[in-house]
Parts: C-alpha cells; structure tokens; sequence
DNA sequence: CATGGAATGTAATAAAGTATAACATAAGGA
DNA sequence: TCCTTATGTTATACTTTATTACATTCCATG
C-alpha cells in the first residue's frame, strides 16, 4: 500500500512488533486501535495542560495568549501526528463528555478562557476564547499540512498567529477588557 | 474493523462492488487510491468554486465575505467528508503546486482575495485574506467535529463566523479599505 | 503456603482492503 | 487489416484488524 503518515501510521502489528510481543498482544490492553488513540490523545492532552500551565505560571513579558499561540502552534508545526489527533481526528468528537479524552481536551479550553480578563462578562469572555482558538486551530492546521499560499512560509505562519493575538488582545481591550 | 467513516470508508472494493465490476478493475482508472481522492477533490474544489463565483455575481445585500463565510460553513457541515478531503487530508498538501488539484484549489483562495477591498495595498490584502480563511477553516473544522464547547451548537457556530466576517470586514474598514 | 482468579500472552484464523501480474478482448485509428 | 490503447478479468501476495481458544504468570486471600 501507499506508505501510511501521521497516526494511520500506527498499528497495532506495528506496535507489537517493536514491543516484540504477538501481534494480538496489544488487544489486551486496548480494546480496539481506536481506544489506544483515545489513551494516547488523553496523555497528549494533559501534558500540553501541564506545560502550558507551567509556562503560563511563569509570567514572562510574553502576553498569556501569545503563549498559548506560540505553544499550539509549536505542537502542530513539530509534532504534526499527534496535533491531528488531538484536534483533528474524530476520536474527541466520539467521545462522550463524561470520558478522561473529553475532560482533558476541555481543560486546554478552560486556559484560553482564563487567559482572557475575567472583568468582561462570562458569554463576551466565551466568544473571545472561541474566537481565538478556533482561529489558533486553522491557522495550525493549515500550517501544518503545508497549504498555506506560497509566499507564506514558516517564519510567516508564526507572524500570523501573533496578528492573531494582537487582534484578539485590541479586541478585548476595545470591548471594556484590559 | 471499526466501522470506517469520512474518506476513510471510500475503498476501491467497495466502489467496484457498487459498480458491478471486479476488484481490480479500478486500477486502471486510478494508479492507486490516493490519486482517486485527489480527483475527487479537484472536482470538488473547482464546483465549489464556481457555485461560489456564481452566488457572488448575483450580488445580493449579503457581502462577498458573509457569502464565502456562508458557503465554506455549510459545505463543512453538510459534506462533512468531502471538506476534510479537500482541506484537512494530506492529499493538497502532498499535490505540486503545478497540479490540477493545487491550482483549483488556488482558486479558491483568489475569491477571498478578490472579495477584499483592492484599494489596501497588495500585503495587506493577503494578510486579511489569510486570515479570513484561516480563522474560517478552523471555525469549520471544530464544528465539524462536534468538539466546540458544550453551549456553542448549530446555531451559533453560525453566530461565530458571522462574527469573523464582521471582525474582519471592521478590520479592513480601519486599514483604510472601504 | 496453596490456590483460584485476574492479567497477560500465544497461535490460529477470518475478513477486508491494497496492489500487482498475467492474460483476454473490444474498439478505433493508421 | 492490424496494431495500439483502454478496459476488464482472475489469481495471488501482503497487510492489517479483530476474535477465539488456549496457556501461563502472578499475587492476594483464605
């Protein structure tokens, strides 16, 4: 076949062959190969929680949305496979909220949301933080497959998402934030 | 298998099945089914195209970018598979800037750019262009998904990008454009 | 300490899909 | 007419997913 990319690179006889057990071997842990995806996605999830909390502790001179773009963007400019799969795979969107992936994913929502002045009301603080990470989202997504008009390339998706964050901060700040 | 969904589920089986012919005969349509899908999506992105360019000719009290907005937003939701072909598969991003498919789905990108004001300087418009679709695309994607926050549905993913056609359109007004 | 159940592994196998090779044939232009 | 091209066939190899039946290890409880 068309040599496979990103997660439909991993399989499970793949899998077991490097961990060099049987073929059926990962059948014990995982019920089907999309549960592993859903495990592996939880994990990728809480660890870029984990860092970007740590980085957001931190304070720099660094805006806290710039931080949040520049650390999305990294994530899906550096590890595209696992971006796709936590943003871009039907993994999340199958699974029901009550699970681990469902609450993980939101908790990099709840960032966003606290990165934006909580001094404007609760539906402008929504919109905002949709706003931004919807935006964030294609402009990952489009960096990362490669598809961006050619003359915008590498250094210029990055100036992208600081517009992105420039608008998203006047906004805020012309809608009574600071 | 896990039940297969999206271009996923296209097989050359299957499609030879439906067709009444053997397994094997598609291949000789299509070196393999990578090249299929890029035909479908060369198809799909030069209709889109030219619905596209025909809804804008029939100028109604709608602007160019709430058109575009509009278009790209239900194509997204009503053929779910077809715009994560077209926008969110590796099939463009691995197509040359020479092919077919890259070109129509140029094109695609020439109607945004036309559809801001030609008055702004030729970097600024590409700017707000790429931001436009950029912002569009993940706004798309999310609620393709069905991973945009609990209250966000239907409806105000609607909302949402009426808002980035706004935003945007306010941006270029203050840029100097009209 | 013994033992029974949970966890983990194996081999064997079915089913689906991709892809290629060898071969057949019809249609149409030189 | 005859050769090339397009199109199709059957057969086959390979990969991957997933299940089943069976084996083994380990540890907690009596």
């Amino acid at each position: 076949m068309t040599e496979r990319e990103g997660v439909e690179a991993v399989t499970f006889s793949a899998l077991a062959k490097r961990l060099g057990v049987s073929q059926a071997a990962p059948y014990r842990h995982f019920k089907d190969r999309e549960e592993l995806l859903a495990a592996v996605s939880t994990k990728a999830f809480r660890e870029t929680g984990d860092e970007l909390r740590q980085k957001l502790r931190r304070r720099t001179k660094k805006s806290a949305l710039a931080t949040i773009a520049h650390t999305y963007l990294e994530l899906g400019l550096t590890r595209k496979a696992l971006y796709r799969l936590m943003y871009a795979s039907h993994i999340l969107g199958r699974s029901p909220a009550t699970s681990e992936l469902y609450q993980a994913a939101d908790e990099g929502f709840d960032l966003i949301l606290a990165a934006i002045d909580p001094a404007l009301d609760e539906m402008a603080r929504r919109r905002f933080a949709l706003k931004f990470w919807t935006s964030l989202h294609g402009i990952v997504m489009l960096a990362e497959e490669g598809i961006l008009p050619p003359k915008i390339h590498k250094i210029s998706v990055r100036e992208l998402a600081d517009e992105l964050v420039r608008d998203t901060e006047i906004a805020i700040a012309a809608a009574g934030g600071r």
